[in-house]
DNA sequence: TTGTATGCGTTATCAC
DNA sequence: GTGATAACGCATACAA
């Protein structure tokens, strides 16, 4: 113990914990306490510390699937980027919770959530999580953050990007290019994710006073043929834009189609995607669009989190994305059919 | 606290830390314990356990440069593939420390090394971890574990990957090609990454019986130029094999010099690399040389970590590479000069 | 087999 | 300003 380097005691915690807070310290035993700290290689045991202040400095980090995985394509490391340099930047540690990754079935989850608890608060990530076991956690009041926006549980703290802005923001590019007619072609999923991207889809028709609907590319009524591409166009519709997914579905069926139609963007029809191209997608050409920013979204999770913890007033949940001008949108060109 | 829950009190840390150690527990109390924390989702305060000098179950990460550095490319990723799983198979959760990647200069070493007495041992990635910090730990006794090979701390742990087998290993391959005089590009650097590949290459002449020597690309006695390595062929050399650094330097330096004099791999002169080749330069053709199996080093780290925490015998701390057949290299032609 | 006391190293609250 | 002292939550040896 320090206490017996110096000439003092419990002093050491004033003067290493260093606050400013009420009393003050003589500069002389101050700097006999940092001599002998630095002598002895003294460090205020951590675990003691966290014992007595009540927090600990950690910021848990939890996924239902690996945090690591094998496939690179499927990691949250982008996200992390944001996360470990936010928690930094704010004196935090990380606890990355493995419970998750086990793998086999049976008994992770009771187990692997209660772990949680050992940090000041938990970011969890992946849209897997089930909500009940969540609820446990805000009801208790632990600060919880989700990762992705998560709106079915009242109270559960989220951060999230915002699909709206950036996809009305696409529209709006769409049809200062010329395009007055366009659709959007999306899955058949209710997922936030879809909503959100419809419906600035549509805040943006509305706000440029162009016309559009939408088209679910897996709906068992009909699929996204060439035939019926070629209809729309026909229709008038001179631009498409594609939902992104996880296995991005929409945008390969949209790609497909027009593919099959033996047409081209920009060419002979305008394309645009709501979010990043797939990995195994040659990128080439580069979608019009928007990115999302994945690591901005990380530090904001944790900027959030840290809020929580601290019980200060939360911060903006949604991060803005930043639109990409991309190669496959362009002015309207009126090929086959007649102007009007 | 559980037990108000249950009916007992602190036998709860028996049944919760199920040391099957001397003799105890009842399976009635058990499982009423067992209950009643999941019910409250209660988890032993991982501070208060490590304080009463037992375990926390947490294993801690350190890195001098950010885990998650924004350039993926020097990323720690493919290491925490493998220690991620390792440790969730082991039932230990991760603590990443950030102290590191903090990035300011001043006072941040002392208090982020000393944050990582919170876990029950901490592993050490990257190059740059001072010495002298790492010696406190391993005369404390605090279990550490360094990922790469460190010889210059006597009693400190580390796992590495086994680069001498597999520059032998190469240096095999190329003999049993026909090749019979062969040349080691690598730099000046007397890193062990760099003496173990050339005595793995020593070794790998010696063993096959065939001629070669180390070269120094960028020793200041002589750059490596084409004509320098038309001499070299001139003389009988038939192969070239650079080691692979941080930068690759001397695979560049090779690769460079065999286009410059008109050559290519593996018609005119076979090539190899000791290791995998940069991501920024284009894999193709695939280097012949040996991948190393990050995932499995990382796993290894924890395997030893967790032995050292358990109190047991250390494991294997070489880890074997894993050969890359590739396309530069062949059975040895026999163009311009004369047979012998 | 289970309940009862003690101490781990800090922080925080008081008296000095 | 500085020196005691009570928790903090758990493990562990010990008594019941």
């Amino acid at each position: 113990m320090a206490r017996l380097a110096g000439v003092s005691q419990a002093t050491v915690s004033l003067v290493l914990a260093n606050k400013q807070n009420g009393v003050v310290i003589s500069d002389e035993t101050r700097q006999k306490v940092l001599d002998a700290a630095q002598e002895l290689g003294y460090v205020p045991d951590p675990a003691a510390r966290s014992l007595a202040a009540a927090h600990n400095n950690l910021l848990g980090v939890f996924s239902f699937t690996s945090t690591f995985p094998t496939d690179v394509r499927h990691s949250y490391y982008p996200f992390l980027v944001g996360v470990e340099q936010e928690a930094a930047a704010r004196g935090y540690d990380l606890v990355l919770f493995t419970g998750s990754s086990s793998g086999g079935a049976g008994a992770q989850a009771p187990e692997a959530l209660g772990r949680v608890r050992l940090a000041d608060g938990c970011l969890f990530l992946g849209r897997h999580i089930p909500t009940d076991q969540l609820r446990r956690f805000v009801t208790e009041g632990f600060p919880v953050v989700h990762l992705g926006r998560r709106d079915e549980l009242e109270g559960l703290s989220w951060v999230g990007a915002d699909y709206v802005s950036a996809s009305r923001e696409v529209v709006a590019h769409l049809a200062a290019s010329g395009h007055e007619r366009i659709m959007l072609i999306r899955e058949n999923d209710e997922a936030p994710a879809s909503t959100d991207r419809e419906r600035g889809f549509r805040e943006g028709l509305a706000e440029a006073g162009v016309d559009g609907d939408a088209f679910r590319s897996d709906d068992p009524a009909g699929q996204l043929t060439a035939q019926r591409l070629r209809g729309w166009l026909d229709n008038g519709v001179t631009a498409f834009v594609a939902e992104e997914t996880d296995t991005g579905g929409a945008w390969r069926a949209l790609c497909a189609a027009v593919s099959a139609a033996g047409l081209r963007a920009p060419d002979d029809v305008s394309l645009a995607l709501l979010g990043s191209p797939p990995a195994d997608l040659a990128a080439d050409p580069v979608p019009t669009g928007f990115d999302i920013p994945r690591p901005e979204l990380g530090a904001a999770a944790v900027r959030l989190l840290a809020s929580l913890v601290a019980g200060e007033p939360a911060p903006e949940p949604l991060v803005a994305c930043t639109f990409r001008p991309g190669a496959t949108s362009g002015p309207v060109h009126r090929t086959s059919q007649g102007d009007s």
